[in-house]
DNA sequence: CTACGAAGTAGAGCCGACTCTAGGTCAAGC
DNA sequence: GCTTGACCTAGAGTCGGCTCTACTTCGTAG
C-alpha cells in the first residue's frame, strides 16, 4: 500500500465512484488538471488536488456538460492566470444550460405528477369498490 | 394535403419537434399507443390523439425514460383496463428517478453558481484595478 | 412527360462515454 | 518459485438513440 499521501487508482475509484476505466479515460481524454504523478512501476498516484479536481469534473459530467468542453475548461486552468473570463465564461453558459434542464424536468416532473394522482385515484376507487362489495 | 383530421408524418415532426426519421423509429419501437393509420401509397396519417400520445412519450424521454420502458408503458396501455396499478408503479418508478435526477442537477448548480461568483469577483476586482490605473 | 418533393422500406452508420480484452509488469505471501 | 491481485498500455467493443443512405412510389406543377 502507498504511504498515506497518495492515492491508487483503485483508492480513487472508490472515493469518486468512477470505474478505474473510467479514470484511465478521463486522463486520457485531457480532463486533469496537472499530469498524474507516477510511482514506482509506473503506477498513478493521485493527489487530494486531483481527487477534488475530479470530484468537480463528476459534477459537470453529472450536469451533462460533455468531455470535450470539460477539457476546454480544463486547459484553461492548466495555462495559468489570465484566463479567468475565457472559463467564467464556459461556466456562465453551463450554468445557463443546466437552467434550461432544470426547468424541463419539472415540465416533465409536473406531468408524470398529474398523471400518477390521475392513476392513484382510479386505483383507489377500484379498492374502494372492491371492499364495497 | 391531406384533410383537416389527419396529419402526415411531415407534419408531425414539425409539431413535435421530432424527426421523420425519429418517428418511424419510434413507431418501430413499438411506443406508440395505437397502429398509425395509412392513407393512399400507404403514408401514415396521425390522428390528434396519436399526437397527443407522441407528446406524452417526448416528455418522458426528455425526463429520461429509456424507450424500452416507454414501450413496456405503452403495451400495457394498449392492452387496455385492468393493469392500471401497474402503469402507476411505472410512473412512480419514474418520478423518483426524475425527482433524484433534480436533486442532483441542484448540487451541480450550487457549485457552478459558486464558482461563477468566485471567478464573477475575481473578474471584477481585476476590472476595478484597471480603471483605478 | 419530366421533374420535384414528400412520403415509403430496410438496414447501415454515427456519436458519446464509457467498458472491456489481451497481454504484460511487479510486489507480497504461501 | 509460484500464484494472486492490483496495476500498466493499446486498442477493440458496447449501448442507446437516433440519423442517414439507397432505392422506390406517388401526386401535382410546369
Amino acid at each position: 500500500m502507498l504511504d498515506h499521501m497518495g492515492l491508487s487508482i483503485g483508492q480513487v475509484a472508490e472515493r469518486t465512484g468512477l470505474s478505474v476505466h473510467a479514470l484511465r479515460f478521463y486522463e486520457k481524454e485531457g480532463i486533469l488538471a496537472h499530469q498524474v504523478h507516477r510511482g514506482p512501476g509506473g503506477r498513478r498516484v493521485y493527489t487530494d488536488q486531483d481527487l477534488a479536481w475530479l470530484k468537480m469534473c463528476i459534477m459537470l459530467r453529472m450536469s451533462g456538460m460533455p468531455v470535450p468542453e470539460i477539457r476546454r475548461y480544463t486547459d484553461l486552468v492548466r495555462q495559468g492566470d489570465g484566463n479567468e473570463l475565457q472559463r467564467l465564461d464556459i461556466l456562465k453558459e453551463h450554468q445557463e444550460r443546466v437552467r434550461e434542464q432544470m426547468a424541463q424536468l419539472q415540465e416533465c416532473m409536473d406531468l408524470i405528477t398529474h398523471k400518477v394522482s390521475v392513476y392513484q385515484d382510479y386505483v383507489n376507487s377500484i379498492d374502494a369498490r372492491a371492499v364495497g362489495q
